[in-house]
DNA sequence: TGCCATGTTAAACT
DNA sequence: GAGTTTAACATGGC
């Protein structure tokens, strides 16, 4: 589910409950349920793969973390731990096994939102400042890193770095300039196909190796590890991905 | 059936 | 205190 992409997607669903007013709000997440009837549902804003549901003087967060899901109107397996229902006058928005939040509408200024690969405001400019500042550290975990490139997860890292030809142990610090902008590029222009794909249910479908055995290019067997700071599964082709070793 | 994964936080270590 | 490792959360696919 839960990559930047997806959260896109719910977002578009609840799109008929801006506006309203939250009629009852209940499920088990922690957090002061009694506040939040009564309150309009401004704005769906997100940021990556967070949700901020608006309702001032509050905003709820909302992140899905791995198996986290939701539905809309209808409980679709009512055996899941029901951590949020709100209910709407049009409807009814439910979330499954997530972090949920009730915060003040404040924090959302703190955000920065030029960090979302997925958002209008990216700035391509200030994540190449970003990883500038951290020539150390390698490709596989900056792309992760939320702080440069909000809403990126580990099928879109893997996806992007075998479109780049670079290796997931490559540094920032070592990547020639066009890499970079590629690098850059691509987990931005990656991340709308991983969108239009999702839409259409063919996702998987395009996976070039996340999860593959084979290199499409040259049909090498692919390496499968656990790379980086976070031990997340890295895909990728020894042959077609150049690691970059020397200080460029 | 058991393992593992599209993620993040916070506690528990050194 | 810092940096690092582990646990916790919870569901579904293979």
């Amino acid at each position: 589910m839960p990559e930047g992409p997806s959260i896109l997607i719910l977002k578009e669903l609840t799109q008929k409950f801006i506006g309203k007013q939250i009629i009852a709000a209940n499920g088990n997440a922690k957090i002061e349920m009694e506040k939040l009837p009564s309150l309009i549902f401004e704005e769906y804003k997100t940021f990556g793969k967070q949700s901020y549901l608006v309702c001032k003087p509050f905003t709820i967060r909302i992140h899905l973390l791995m198996f986290g899901s939701y539905s809309v109107d209808e409980q679709t397996k009512p055996d899941r731990q029901l951590r949020l229902h709100l209910k709407f006058d049009n409807g009814d928005l439910y979330f499954y096994s997530c972090s949920v939040k009730l915060l003040d509408v404040t924090v959302l200024k703190e955000i920065d939102w030029n960090a979302d690969v997925l958002s209008d405001e990216w700035k391509p400019l200030k994540a190449r400042k970003k990883l500038k500042a951290h020539p150390e550290m390698m490709v596989c975990d900056a792309l992760l890193d939320q702080n440069i490139f909000s809403g990126v997860g580990n099928i879109i890292k893997n996806e992007v770095l075998f479109r780049i030809g670079v290796h997931p142990e490559s540094l920032v610090g070592n990547l020639p300039s066009k890499k970079l902008s590629a690098l850059i590029f691509e987990a931005r222009n990656y991340s709308f196909d991983f969108l239009r794909w999702k839409k259409e249910y063919v996702l998987k479908k395009n996976w070039l190796v996340h999860t593959k055995k084979t290199c499409p290019k040259c049909g090498e067997i692919l390496t499968k590890k656990h790379l980086g700071l976070t031990h997340r599964r890295s895909f990728y082709c020894e042959k077609d991905q150049v690691l970059y070793t020397e200080k460029k």
